[in-house]
RNA sequence: UGGGGUGUGGUGUAAUUGGCAACACGACGGAUUCUGAUUCCGUUAUUCUAGGUUCAAGUCCUAGCACCCCAGCCA
């Protein structure tokens, strides 16, 4: 296998545009522009023949948290290699702490990961599965001399480890005997100590500069129910143990991780040599970071617990969850992974980047609408009261195969707010008094009167409509007929802080002090086209000149569906208007 | 001198491993447009610093600097 790639051509310049259907049949090599350092890696790999050339990647959630779009760069990053060589990609929860798991959680990112498309087949498995085999192989170890049971609590252990200038001290108990260890490990596991009060540790050495390597805990004392084992375990193996053998025991190839556990990665490698398992590769990469909101579980529950968004499923969450119900498709997300790369470096992506990757993907697939957010009513005073005009709109104007829909024009109709001004700048391009507009597929309006309340503020214009399709005006809006207006929420959310760094706070101040006032506003009168009664939950749509459109599908009824919006369209014009 | 990592445009990633710093996104300017959207064209760098080796350095050497991670019986 590795001599095919050997002499496999690799093509100069690579086209641009890679053929994603090429992907899983061609073996690994300059398929793509450039590659990370996590494909060269593995193409060395293949190159030498290491695992026979095979790929086998994994995600290990653990199931105390819903998973958010950082998870979604591991996952698309795990999937994608395995996918892109042929290999396997497994699914599964890191459960090894019963006090902070719920079955929940692991239902949610079951669903989220398939979502993603991340495709584990047959294999989902949890690390819980491994218990039995992982306690055999502490067994072994204390054999060995490896391993023994330290009486030390938690306090009196963190004492002896010293600290990261100053080596650590053994423990009292590191000499026991291979047999009392084993006796006591027995009775750790029959019940017989209360929590915190032994743990069994790897015997490697108490000096060490990395204090991973000092006699870490591989098993602890907790009297709590598992959500899978039930009671079957009153001691839980840690994650430093847990790890690397189940990757081993699943055969796979490449364990990519983050950053914080490439210190972790001699222990790692300690523990499948001494065991003598198959040894996969731990390799890190950097987590993503973004601008505007927080990734961590700790801030993403306190906003969730102190009810500063709806819950997990806000859209205006980071979780895949939030993203979802604000209308991002997992092709948009797939995109942004792809875009972002992976790499060591400690980087933080501008949110602009997500929200562009899913206007990239609406763009083709959303189909048009009008919709008008903050009326004002416009009178037609050539269009009878009792006439309906039927025009004829294009559901993409990319795409005429997506075809046409008829939409009502009558004597009173809505506009934007937005789209007229009394006092127009020269670049105002839509209505203005005197002035003329076309409505978007249909004709043009003029404005010839500005009625006004006694405030002084603008009620209601009027003008004439020309049904007019070949004469060019600078400005079109979009619009909707009063009288068959379908009334309903709107919700417009935003960025959930204000601050591309809601973590750098002055001394004393917590991320909540970025929070967005305005990361979230309900409009409950909004007009849209009758056509989108229609809608179903899930539906997603560009209304015209604003932005793209999810039909809730928690709170649209039939008839009535509620929508939120997943990003505004760009523009240009509030961006020159703002200056 | 505790250890482990990382520094390339506004942002993110490349650079055939010593050979003209490339790609994407943004921003800016322009063209097209019945969405101020989309699309299209153009513009956008003293490679953390200082020395050194070399015909040639982002890449090699030396010395610095900055940032991230590690003292959970969390993962």
């Amino acid at each position: 296998m590795a001599a095919a790639d050997d002499a496999s051509p690799s093509p100069k310049k690579p086209s641009p545009k890679k053929n994603p259907a090429d992907k899983a049949a061609e073996p690994a090599g300059s398929r793509t522009p450039s590659r990370n350092f996590i494909q060269q890696i593995i193409d060395a790999d293949r190159a030498a023949g290491k695992n026979d050339g095979r790929v086998h990647t994994r995600f290990p959630p653990e199931p105390n948290g819903y998973l958010h779009i950082g998870h979604a760069k591991s996952i698309c990053l795990n999937f994608g290699l395995a996918n892109e060589y042929g290999g396997k990609f497994n699914l599964r929860f890191d459960d090894t702490n019963p006090v902070k798991e719920e079955q929940e959680y692991v239902d949610a990112i079951i669903d989220d990961v398939h979502w993603l498309g991340g495709e584990w087949e047959d294999r989902l498995f949890h690390a819980s599965d491994y218990f039995e085999q992982l306690y055999e192989w502490a067994v072994q170890l204390i054999k060995a001399g490896k391993a023994y049971v330290c009486d030390l609590n938690a306090e009196q252990m963190r004492e002896y480890r010293g600290t990261l200038k100053e080596p650590g001290k053994n423990s009292p108990h590191r000499d026991r005997t291979v047999d009392e260890n084993l006796k006591l490990l027995e009775e750790m596991r029959a019940g017989k100590y209360p929590d915190g009060s032994r743990t069994l540790r790897a015997k490697i050495d108490m000096a060490s500069p990395n204090l991973n390597m000092r006699d870490p805990v591989m098993y602890r004392i907790k009297h709590a129910h598992h959500q899978r084992t039930g009671d079957a375990w009153c001691i839980y193996p840690s994650y430093d143990y847990t790890h690397g053998q189940s990757d081993s025991i699943e055969g796979i190839t490449h364990s990519i991780c983050t950053l914080e556990f490439e210190n972790h990665r001699p222990l790692y490698d300690w523990f499948c040599r001494e065991l003598g398992i198959h040894h996969p590769q731990q390799i890190e990469f950097a987590r993503l970071n973004l601008t505007y909101t927080v990734m961590s579980k700790r801030k993403l529950l306190e906003l969730v617990r102190d009810r500063h968004v709806a819950g997990w499923d806000d859209p205006r969450m980071p979780t895949i969850r939030g993203l979802r119900r604000r209308g991002f498709t997992a092709e948009a997300i797939r995109a942004f992974c792809e875009r972002i790369g992976v790499a060591k470096f400690n980087s933080t992506i501008d949110m602009g980047w997500l929200e562009d990757a899913v206007r990239e993907d609406l763009n083709e697939r959303a189909p048009r609408a009008m919709a008008v957010l903050r009326p004002l009513k416009v009178v037609l005073t050539n269009v009878p009261a009792d006439k309906t005009i039927m025009v004829e709109a294009p559901n993409h104007p990319q795409k005429p195969e997506l075809g046409t829909r008829q939409i009502p024009l009558t004597r009173e109709v809505y506009i934007e707010q937005d789209d007229f001004m009394e006092d127009a700048p020269k670049k105002f391009f839509r209505l203005k008094p005197g002035g003329e507009v076309r409505l978007r597929a249909a004709g043009i309006i003029s404005c010839d009167e500005v009625i006004k309340d006694a405030a002084g503020n603008v009620t209601e214009l009027r003008g004439t409509f020309d049904d007019d399709h070949s004469r060019k005006v600078k400005g079109t809006i979009h619009w909707v007929s009063a009288k068959h207006a379908l009334t309903t929420d709107v919700r417009l959310y935003d960025r959930l802080f204000n601050v591309p760094d809601p973590d750098d706070v002055p001394e004393g101040g917590t991320f909540l002090d970025h929070l967005n006032p305005d990361s979230i506003a309900v409009i409950q009168d909004a007009k849209l086209e009758p056509s989108l009664a229609n809608a179903a939950p899930g539906d997603q749509f560009q209304f015209e000149r604003v932005g793209y459109f999810y039909a809730d599908p928690v709170d649209s009824q039939p008839g009535q569906p509620v929508f939120n919006r997943t990003v505004t369209l760009r523009d240009s014009w509030a961006k020159a208007a703002g200056k």
